[in-house]
DNA sequence: CTGTTAGCGCTTTCAG
DNA sequence: CTGAAAGCGCTAACAG
């Protein structure tokens, strides 16, 4: 295993100055047509790549985005991932995934990294527990990576507001939530169950709210008993499901926090002979890409998961001075209406 | 936006040298105490980060694995990328991701910018069309791979022999089709449909094989008309269901390739009016974490995607001189039996 | 235990 | 158009 070359090996066998190499791989630069041509075969002769991490050391970042998330494998993120991905290599960047597993500790870890590789920007994507500790934490990311040449993109999370020097790409949150619940309202329900995820967790709280909206214009009470909190995952959907069907309020219709608890509640109804639609109507959230093949096929909440990672990446990279990497968007949400609703009979 | 500071600053400041910096910094290496103190506070106030470039600079590779996949939204794929990301953070490595969109040329690039990192590990996930071009294409990776000081890892996809320069991590594709079909015909069918997927991609060729290898067994003939090879996605499987539903031949049960194609079977089937299972039964394979909320319940094969992704980087950055990065790891698929198959009337 | 001094591989003035 | 030389930020001998 010999060593690998150097541009000063293409240059003596190019017979030319390291400079003129350094020139031809760049592009773009006057160098003469012979010349080129010359080194132009010694890199293949030699098989010589840079070497990217002594291009980096001069410019100030390095041509890599990193996303940062709690997890991978949910759709959710998955389609974040694709999107950021795809995007960074229309941007000519690399893209660094990293996992936090919701651990501030690993977080201010990997946020850490990502400062020692340089990357032009970090995006840290999902929903958060919003609190003083976090916005803090946030501060001192945002001032770390600012004055370190790169930015700070929240994805899929609130804003921290319009002075905060981050990029924030949201989607709507509570609109969504809001169509959903008014979607089972116009239906004839009242009676509306709302499974959601950990209370504080802002993607639920958002979703909770949507519901609490909804209900308010209908000039409906909210009751405390009908918003269930917890793990929001298919198995967090079929315990409380369970549990609810045993020794909870009554119901007509149920408002899923996000379409893993549908599915985990549709199979606790199932099981305990509930039919869905016919007895019970369910709406989801997110759109995961089996939605469709649910049994019933689930009318839900369309997130723009693929287009908040572009969106975060390109405003990263394209970002001008005078916005100074303070820009906002908010992408919209839609219901997708399938067969998870019936009108209340009656 | 001031500069950010460097060694040199935190030596300054700290009133000692840069070699004491480094020195504390890596952290293995005596250092007085009060020095060291100094040091870190040093730090602290400047709030410095390494520059993993400049460190970078001196060892031969970057403590980053690579995975290159074709894309990153399906489940296949985002959980090898889970399984991967999991394990190069428990080997203090970063996870690098990179989508071809099987494009040849994609990929060629997408491996020398992994090069150009000096990349640990580049792991190739994903079937393949297996063809020279691809063997070459494969060669040359991992020469320019083996002699840049970093492996060349191919998952989930077959291996390219014992002599060839890389790690090769797959799963019992074969073994899983053969006993996903050998189901439907303990069940009683006979005339079972298969629904793979492009002729010639090594996953879906695997999965034939072991379809026919099934139906030998049973001493029954292959009728090519029963193998149906197209796009192996819900759309390829709802297209090419509907088309052989209307001019295609008899049968009572289907081995969908993957079940994206089971998903796109059972709606095609259902629109026709043939119940599932009770009509015709199917099985799938990868079993996706929705499986189980399809209508009916999907029986399907379970592949350990997680764990070729950790297999895959554990055996890049333990491998040892001794088996100079040519081991080959085989990991075993299961059938996962739910509710989508009857034995067969009569 | 600590400081000095070479580079690592590349880009980039500054001179031809 | 091309070359020489000065670093980028860090680590690793080699001396104290």
């Amino acid at each position: 295993m010999k060593k690998r070359p150097s541009i000063k090996d293409v240059a003596e066998r190019a017979g030319v100055s390291m400079a003129t190499v350094s020139r031809v791989l760049s592009g773009d630069y006057p160098v003469s047509g012979e010349t080129r041509a010359r080194v132009e075969r010694a890199v293949r002769e030699l098989d010589y790549v840079v070497n990217a991490h002594a291009r980096a050391l001069h410019g100030a970042t390095s041509k890599v985005v990193a996303l940062v998330v709690a997890e991978v494998v949910t759709p959710f993120f998955a389609r974040i991932a694709a999107g950021v991905e795809e995007q960074a290599t229309l941007a000519h960047r690399l893209c660094l995934v990293c996992t936090t597993h919701a651990d501030p500790d690993r977080e201010l870890d990997v946020v850490r990294l990502m400062r020692e590789q340089r990357a032009d920007a970090v995006i840290l994507a999902g929903g958060v527990v919003e609190n003083d500790d976090y916005r803090e934490r946030m501060r001192g990311y945002a001032q770390g990576l600012e004055n370190a040449g790169s930015r700070l993109v929240l994805c899929a999370r609130p804003s921290l507001g319009p002075d905060f020097p981050a990029i924030s790409v949201e989607y709507e949150n509570v609109g969504g939530a809001h169509a959903a619940t008014t979607h089972l309202l116009t239906a004839g329900h009242r009676k509306i169950l709302m499974v959601a995820g950990p209370v504080g967790l802002t993607t639920s709280d958002q979703r909770v709210e949507g519901y609490r909206s909804a209900l308010a214009m209908y000039g409906l009470p909210v009751d405390p008993v009908m918003i269930s909190h917890g793990p929001w995952d298919r198995d967090g959907g079929y315990l409380r499901m369970r549990a609810l069907l045993e020794s909870g309020p009554e119901f007509t219709a149920i408002f899923a926090g996000n379409d893993g608890v549908a599915a985990g509640a549709i199979a606790a109804l199932r099981e305990a002979g509930r039919r869905v639609p016919d007895d019970v109507s369910i709406v989801g959230y997110d759109d995961v890409p089996s939605a469709a093949d649910f049994n019933p096929p689930l009318t839900t909440v369309r997130v723009p998961q693929a287009e908040l990672g572009r969106t975060a990446v390109r405003l990263a990279t394209e970002s001008s001075r005078e916005t100074s990497g303070r820009e906002h968007v908010m992408l919209g949400t839609h219901l997708v209406i399938r067969d998870s609703v019936r009108p209340l009979a009656g």
